[in-house]
DNA sequence: TTGTACGCGTTATCAT
DNA sequence: ATGATAACGCGTACAA
């Protein structure tokens, strides 16, 4: 038995003995088709299951109806991103409200292989793109120009006038978590920072910098994470050989404060008797960690929703919301305390 | 400055002085053209910088050049799921490799919304769908019968002949981590199940079970916890409550494991000494914690990648791959050990 | 309301 | 064998 073809617009116009444009004047719901005659073409459409056929509206409108969104990093790393699927979820519960599909892309190749996919994508199969993981000098904000594709910027861009951008500020959220630590009385104060680049390490490094200069701490010793949060391990031990010990570290992601945890557990080390831990992004498990992490939350899921409202306005024509969204807040649970008392510190000095 | 129109080969003809049907034969290298008639086509499209148009492409060749992936859940669990991003990133990985797309969607709003998006997709948004977190019965097959949409099943499906699948048998990997807590010594092996309905929710539960029979041991303990493995806590919490308590526990994902271990921390129960503990996915965090997590490891990019090759094959009209991949493997590091002296137990029993 | 050109690449038909 | 011409896919939009 033959498959029966889909059903076209046409052959709703022959059902209800209209013309092809009267039909999609009347599916789209526009003047100029009376009533009845709207009611019978609906009718009819209904009957043979019409469903638009989403490459043909694509043609006509010149429209993809979708949003492109191009990760360019190992694929591997997507398991311990933390940030991904929550905007992700985001964006997508936004696009879906208004018919509206995510064309993802992970690419590895380097500069040369990410381009080639957004030129892909320009092509027609997107009608905008979203742009995480910005870094200075972003090569990608003269591609999008050059390519003409409306994008948004995901975070606020070094130059924030060239595209709309819509941020979280994360900045706000690290800041309070070092004054928390102050306030506490910790004045040995470490930082495991981010991967190197990219503008939320700046930032959350910045507001780590900012904060222990507000309480007249001399800047503490800093190191180097990575993606993938392993690296947390390696950085935690590093900040232990330091002499004076820091009493407590922030760390730029959950994923490299509880690599780091397990590491001071190995040591002997108690969190948060003798040195007080602090995360970034308020993972699911943060909270079902022992002791459960201090950390900062940031809504990734309203930002994803933000941004994907954002890129249809900018894709509509409309004018887009572009700034700060709420900023990111600490949440404090039981790996901060006061720090040890200082005796054998004092010793140590000598 | 009016922005200069994307080249078409309407162009790309005019400019090599050939006709429309010469440069599409040239540039999908078909033969009917002549060597030289055919490099000055290829010159003048990149001299006039063409790329194909992609809605025009998918139109007239009918097809969409994208896969869809439907994942009926709250938006919300996805940043709590180890499945998610690497599977999405094994499936991506593979189809970037020829030029399609991934299609994703997150529906919230039960079956009728579900069958909705199925149906947006079906109008030629995609060629071909992606089957996740598999149900007994699952309404998804006559969906997509009706739709006539080709479909993979990602896992087992309990009728495995309507549909080509392929699954991971995560049955071995649960089964080896019974009979390690059974070499171990342990006799009183409890678990906790997840979602119940899913497919990988009994294979999991029944290789526990067989385990179990197969060391003679009475089928002990067991809760039901979650998708976002909080109830991993109380789950844990009402097995602590059973009187002789169990020496071990299996959890059917580590996410659950790791709430149930910071349950047993707080309870000031030792594991791996007091209690042993196994979960499964091997998520990144499940060698930071502390003690690092035994549990059962499967290759779920690899999986995407393998279930996106017989996706593309089913597309493309070969004969699909389908069946088992590699079996998920236990991975044993420190949270299990054997069983406490039976001393108090003893005791209890009276 | 109808008729028809249009978007753009593909492909079948036909002429050389 | 080579290449031109025109029809096609399907919904949209404008002239009539």
């Amino acid at each position: 038995m033959p498959s029966p073809r889909r059903p076209t617009i046409t052959d709703v116009a022959r059902h209800a003995g209209v013309s092809k444009g009267a039909v999609s004047f009347a599916l789209n719901g526009r003047p100029g088709v009376a009533d009845s005659t709207r009611a019978r073409i609906l009718d009819s459409a209904r009957e043979l299951g019409w469903v638009p056929d989403h490459r043909a509206q694509a043609l006509s409108r010149s429209r993809a109806m979708a949003m492109g969104w191009i990760i360019a990093r190992p694929a591997r790393l997507l398991g311990a991103d933390a940030f991904f699927p929550l905007f992700l979820a985001g964006v997508e519960t936004r696009l879906s409200e208004v018919g509206r599909a995510l064309v993802l892309h992970v690419v590895e190749g380097g500069p040369d292989a990410e381009a080639a996919v957004y030129r892909r994508l320009a092509a027609g199969r997107v009608d905008g793109v979203f742009l995480t993981d910005l870094c200075a000098n972003d090569p990608r904000f003269d591609l999008v120009e050059r390519l003409q594709i409306p994008a948004l910027a995901v975070g606020r861009p070094c130059d924030p006038q060239r595209l709309p951008w819509v941020g979280v500020d994360d900045g706000t959220g690290a800041l309070a978590a070092v004054r928390h630590l102050v306030e506490l009385g910790h004045r040995r104060i470490a930082h495991v920072q981010g991967v190197p680049g990219l503008v939320h390490t700046t930032s959350r490094r910045c507001a780590w910098e900012t904060g222990l200069r507000e309480a007249g701490i001399p800047l503490g010793p800093m190191v180097t994470g990575n993606f993938d949060g392993l690296q947390g391990a390696e950085a935690t031990r590093s900040l232990l050989a330091w002499d004076p010990r820091p009493t407590a570290i922030v760390y730029a992601s959950d994923l490299m404060a509880i690599a780091g945890m397990q590491v001071l557990a190995a040591e002997g080390i108690q969190v948060p008797g003798d040195i007080s831990v602090v995360g970034f992004d308020d993972v699911a498990v943060a909270r079902l960690l022992h002791p459960p992490l201090t950390t900062v939350r940031h809504d990734v899921m309203a930002w994803g929703r933000a941004a994907a409202s954002s890129l249809l306005a900018i894709t509509d024509g409309e004018e887009p919301t572009t700034g700060w969204l709420d900023p990111a807040e600490l949440v404090i649970r039981d790996s901060t305390a006061p720090p040890p008392k200082p005796l054998h510190t004092i010793t140590a000095k000598d």
